[in-house]
DNA sequence: CCCCTTCTTGAACAAATGTCCAAGATAACT
DNA sequence: AGTTATCTTGGACATTTGTTCAAGAAGGGG
């Protein structure tokens, strides 16, 4: 299950390279633009060896999902050097940092969630990531701030979100920098308001 | 090309079935669940008729997409009888109606940004409407407070809006009510600020 | 060298999908 | 009634798409 051999050195192993080429089509043409064969153009391997790895179509969008998961979770783990005020500040402005807030990445949210909404499955994996991240956003406040209870630390965690996701959602839709910037300063103040 | 006679009185006359039946497709399975085939069943007429009526599949989509923008134009177009600061109210409040605030209608939305995400002329369907719901709320505000210059307005507007897309999106996703009340207060303060 | 597991390929097939079209039904008007 | 335009039907066709499969390549250990 994991004995590949690092192969080449400079090419990733064809599985990985097949998700990636899921994430990449996803992201630019929609779920109508993820077939099999678009996939395994994408990702330079031939048709057979994308239902090698997995089995079908649903698995393979499975996969791609869990792994935007993981990465959506870095967002909450910032480094353990930081003062809780920092690490909570850091966290609240990398969402509008270029990692996050380019086209690519929230076109591919949006078709995420948008699978989310039509398939119970892909409902499932997109609930856990949402429950984690705010877990992890609370989690930060309460570091920030020790004198506030765990459930409001949970209410501010959630009004953040709202604010994020709109942030995100809007940019999508062009809205200025403007107006991104002061969303990103309603989120600190929700955060650290006394 | 108007000259339907109203029909038997009780059933919708069938081009309109037909998009109605798209926006029922999409919102619950997606753009992949929206075929033809699938159309012609959900609106009870034969599959020749939904090309009888638009020529393809983009042209049928691009349809029910214009007819959903003109719903949502409602929203910030109220009844003229009130004062300006109950219009601005009412639209505030109103996207947490039952109308707007439902699975099937927020769930719509999502597909149709995802849409506007993967095809450029859906897209600038989009862009439009989101231009005019824009500008629509700007107006309210600046009726309720006639202080604000047009550009103090529309910024205000586009807070708003990040506000309430976040309030949209984040619902599919699960939060609970008092957050959605909370946010809400929060698009007021925005509006009704000195 | 051979054997065995793992990986990789592309052809082949069945099902689904968009589009077209010939024919029939309905309605409107003279 | 007769005529014409509009509406409605479902079959047919070409293409696309998911999945399967037999065959081969690559590599590792004896």
């Amino acid at each position: 299950m994991d004995t590949k051999t690092a192969a080449s050195g400079e090419q990733v192993d064809r599985q990985s390279r097949i998700l990636d080429a899921v994430l990449e089509l996803l992201s630019h043409h929609g779920i109508s633009g993820v077939n099999m064969r678009a996939v395994a153009r994408e990702a330079g391997v031939a048709l057979g060896l994308v239902n090698y790895y997995y089995a079908d179509k649903p698995s393979l969008i499975r996969a791609a999902l869990n792994r935007t998961g993981e990465s959506d979770l870095r967002l909450v783990t910032p480094d353990p050097d930081a003062l809780p005020d920092e690490q909570l500040l850091q966290a609240l402005r990398q969402v509008a940092g270029p990692e996050f807030l380019n086209t690519q990445y929230l076109s591919l949210r949006l078709h995420l969630w948008a699978l989310a909404q039509a398939h119970e499955d892909f409902a499932l994996i997109n609930a856990e990531a949402f429950e984690q991240y705010l877990d992890g956003l609370a989690t930060l406040i309460g570091n920030a701030k020790p004198g506030l209870s765990r459930d409001d630390c949970r209410e501010r965690a959630a009004d953040i979100v709202v604010v994020q996701n709109g942030m995100w959602l809007t940019s999508l839709l062009g809205i200025g920098d403007a107006s991104i910037q002061r969303s990103i300063a309603r989120t600190e103040q929700i955060a650290f308001a006394d």
